[in-house]
DNA sequence: TAAACTGTTTAGTCTTGACTGAACACACGA
DNA sequence: TCGTGTGTTCAGTCAAGACTAAACAGTTTA
């Protein structure tokens, strides 16, 4: 591989990781997707520690958490021991799936406090509908992309 | 205020303060949020730090993150000293600005990476278009969404 | 059986940042 | 001039969690 592009490969990588640690998720889960995404896979668990310089156990962690939010998945190749991973074949759809379910428990709380709530404190409750129309609105542009993503 | 209507209301502010950590934000600004949610403002400084059994450093530091969010304002009473705090007019519209220029940030990422890319890495090359195309399906649907919400 | 290689788990280190309390600078009213 | 009340800032404490290295349990190969 060219040098120059060697360069963008490490820095897309960081810049993943850096975004990632910019959510509050896991530097090194960024850097992990970052390289499935830039990279073909599927990847060996053992090479992705020495690829990006980490422990195995942080590997271990941190493809454990990919895949749980389903961006990842863990593949096994013919003949071979060990485990492979790769980027899923719908990513973000499964991305925002795990978005919407925290949207929509919010919105349960909202709804649930607006219930709670005497009909009298008229600004209180319209200031709750208005969070609610929010959460739905976010919401159901979340299933339509959901929709068109899906292949 | 009747106490099961107290009960409501506090829980109502502590969720949302669980919201915000979850959401990799400081827990009292979520508190902050909730309180002026579901009560009616304007909220004078001291009475935040009171009402929410914080230190008045803290209150500081989280209006002013909240005020840089755009979700609440600070607004002066005449005949009043101190500041005083209430929800914006519009402030689910300044959150997803926010959100937007992060995402507007990491698809330029994206792209740039893939203009560094040789067009022969065809399968890299595809996944990063994948990457954009979702990127750019979730600021549109924002930008949609701003547009509704605007008053 | 041993030896080598899996991935997971655990103990421990270390950094980050949320939060407090006190010092601070500035305004106002005596 | 004081005192009092304002909001910010800063030093320090503390907890959460990211990460590592090593111990571990399970498989495969010899």
């Amino acid at each position: 591989m060219a040098k120059k592009t060697q360069e963008v490969v490490d820095r897309f990588i960081e810049q993943k990781g850096m975004e990632y640690q910019a959510e509050g998720l896991p530097r090194i889960a960024g850097r992990l997707l970052g390289l499935m995404l830039i990279e073909d896979g599927p990847f060996a668990f053992g090479c992705l520690a020495e690829r990006l310089n980490v422990s195995r156990g942080s590997v271990s962690t941190n493809t454990r958490l990919l895949e749980s939010l389903g961006v990842i998945e863990r593949v096994s190749k013919p003949g071979e021991r060990g485990d492979f991973f790769q980027l899923s074949t719908d990513p973000y759809v499964s991305l925002l799936g795990g978005i919407n379910l925290r949207l929509k428990r919010a919105l349960a709380n909202a709804k649930k406090a607006q219930n709670g709530l005497p009909k009298t404190m008229k600004n209180a409750q319209g200031r709750l509908a208005g969070l609610e129309t929010f959460y739905q609105g976010f919401i159901e542009n979340n299933e339509r992309l959901i929709e068109s993503l899906e292949s």
